[in-house]
DNA sequence: TCCAATAATGTTATATCGTTACGCATCTGT
DNA sequence: ACAGATGCGTAACGATATAACATTATTGGA
């Protein structure tokens, strides 16, 4: 139960990680009634198998690849099912997807995107979000959704540069 | 010189707005020994008319409409550099770009887009950016640039809403 | 002032990202 | 077993963005 927030940004078991992550999926769409289907667990895989976001083009074609449909539909869809879970996040400033690595939490993540070696990790953004419900409220916005995305440089990155 | 961070959400003198960002974009790109050629005027013209924030195409056919290149590198460089200059955001939860209300000040804005009316107004980031660094910091991530945008609905809609 | 270097503009073509519409298959509950 | 709902696949298209290159304007220096 990957719970570091920067496991995406240092050496860790990472077929472990993936498993958890499967698992929990599977528990959630139980949990939820909705079907875990072939394509969608494929896709969620292919997302977990690097800790980067993956556009989603790349995705469609290693589903392609796996004998399943090769227009685009087959990979927005699934996408959208496991972003729509909590599985998946979208990364706009990326137009790419990234698997959720910690998905039984109701989070508000922020995402941080090395600009140097593309990985993305998931930062816990509570304290951000109120930050950011503070400055909205001031002005009396009302706060739907948001996305909180910062490109810079990760850890390993940051001491190479050095 | 409209500081209020709200002025997008509510009735204000808006020629006299945009009327000050033009003159404040003028005296910016001189210090910066930047030109501020008649394409990237009549851009920033485009972009403050409203409070909201364009696709590059509508940018783009207003700017055919007035003479200048139909096809998008013209409006994608236009856009381009008064992003580089601050005299533009680009919102990548939209795909488009609004005119920033403030460009004096070296700032770190977040976006409120509301969802009913698409008005796109800049609150003041400074606290967000600052939980936000710390969020990072704790992981060892060093933040070049990010983008903070929320979707929700603005004090007049949500009146309405109500 | 004229010239060369630089920067800006414009065009064609193409890459990348995302959606609409529709038919068939599969699953679910009765 | 059946009807309705959901999911999957394809074709076609629309929207967003960039690459590459020719032409024109601007600028700074001889």
């Amino acid at each position: 139960m990957s719970l570091d927030p920067s496991a995406a940004f240092h050496a860790h078991d990472h077929s472990a990680c993936a498993q958890t992550a499967l698992e929990q999926a599977e528990r959630i769409c139980a949990k939820a009634g909705a079907r875990f289907t072939p394509v969608r667990r494929r896709t969620l895989e292919i997302l977990l198998a690097e800790h980067r976001a993956l556009g989603a083009y790349d995705v469609l074609d290693r589903l392609a690849e796996d004998g399943f449909g090769k227009q685009p539909p087959v990979a927005y869809r699934a996408l959208d099912f496991l972003v729509e879970h909590g599985l998946a996040h979208r990364i706009r400033r990326l137009n790419a997807f990234a698997a959720c690595t910690h998905p039984q939490d109701a989070h508000a993540p922020v995402f941080l995107i090395c600009s140097d070696c593309d990985a993305v990790a998931e930062a816990p953004g509570g304290t951000v979000r109120d930050a950011l419900e503070q400055a909205a409220g001031d002005i009396g916005f009302s706060v739907a959704r948001a996305s909180i995305e910062a490109v810079g440089l990760c850890p390993a990155c940051n001491e190479v540069a050095a």
